[in-house]
DNA sequence: TGTACATCAGTGAACGCGCGTTCACTGATGTAC
DNA sequence: TGTACATCAGTGAACGCGCGTTCACTGATGTAC
């Protein structure tokens, strides 16, 4: 239970907020999910959490320290979910890549504003370190994932991991920029980017010789 | 020869500035660069063109236009450059197609304000109609492109040209957001981003079946 | 070729607004004894 | 168990600033005759 930290029903108790660090970064992530990565300022965020102008202050040097906090709990939660789809390789790990490639894609679409936060803030790596280790995290999952399929292959013919989950990663990243996205900037396309993404993985692998089970 | 259109070396001229659309389209790029694809208001364009704040209303209507415009002439830019690459798919399919896609990512790096304002400017198609026109144009060249190399396969084996450009196109601008950016939040990776374009290309083909040339 | 005039593309002053930020403050909470 | 006090996390008023936008205006340009 986690009564201690919240205000209950997320109401304000009194003079002091109870858990405004949450509260901010609750608004961020609603005010970019409507505006855009960059379409919300510290005061907005304090209305929207129902303070002053001036309580953010306490807890974050800056916008952009509060956007980095919000990038950094995405790139969190999108490493876990990846793990999750992942789940260990099961139960092979030609199923289980396909259902982390499905995971990115559903991650995108159905939290855009946290998606947006990890990829589009604008937020240097040299500012926020965290965000930079809590990215590679992230890209780890994937990373190993690939090694899973690597480990399938005759070991004279495996190619690197590191290029093969880069062209992963870019595939995905790809897909979701430009088809997955829940934004007006989203080009339609003639299937769903789910099945996009999946046959260009489904080639891709067929061109480095990585031999998947029959049924398909 | 431009001279009745431009101020002469870049100086106003007098009480008319000769060509302020032209100026405040540099001074937005300039911008963008600077601090990325919402990081400049139109009193700052106006400032950096060296005219009053109330001037750029007599070109645009608001910010959002001049940066549609901005955005309209990147793609129409872009779609050249493509084309120059793809160079009516000489001396063979498989070397221009190679072309392209270098072009592709050396575009994103060298014009980095312009590739922001043709992916990242947040701006709607339903809003900017042309907009959508000229990023269809741009990707044409992509799908022709494509076409080509389908159609040095055997019929029976051909896969939907609209399907291998998708895929491309997302590999190519995954690979130029994550990678080949000149921005701060660019990830740092053991290749240069055009080799690991390049290979994910080659790999991606030899995965559909299209068999190429012996020189590689 | 001159001239009168319409049109165009700029000026600059003004306005209201919201933001970022600081400041002295104050209510609530936790803890030492 | 009470109480005094330190600390914490808020308030709200204030400030300077730059932006977007409007307005009556004016200098420059183009053209009809």
């Amino acid at each position: 239970m986690t009564w201690d930290h919240e205000p209950p029903g997320g109401h304000r108790r009194g003079y002091h907020h109870g858990n405004l660090r949450e509260a901010l970064m609750k608004a961020a992530l609603d005010l970019i999910a409507a505006k855009g990565p960059s379409g919300f300022t510290f005061a907005e965020a304090a209305r929207a959490a129902g303070v002053s102008p001036a309580a953010p202050y306490r807890h974050y040097r800056d916008r952009d320290a509060l956007m980095a906090d919000v990038a950094r709990r995405a790139f969190e939660l999108f490493e876990t979910t990846l793990e999750q789809a992942w789940a260990g390789g099961t139960p092979d790990p030609f199923k289980a890549f396909e259902r982390v490639g499905r995971a990115y894609l559903a991650f995108a679409r159905q939290e855009p504003a946290q998606y947006s936060a990890m990829f589009e803030s604008g937020l240097s790596f040299a500012a926020f370190p965290e965000l930079h280790v809590a990215g590679d995290r992230a890209f780890d999952v994937l990373k190993d994932a690939c090694a899973a399929m690597v480990a399938t292959m005759p070991e004279d013919k495996r190619p690197p991991v590191m290029m093969m989950a880069l062209h992963i990663w870019a595939q995905a990243h790809g897909t979701a920029s430009l088809f997955a996205r829940g934004d007006e900037a989203r080009r339609p396309i003639p299937m769903t980017p789910e099945d996009l993404l999946d046959a260009a993985v489904l080639i891709y692998l067929d061109g480095l010789g990585v031999r998947r089970a029959k049924s398909v």
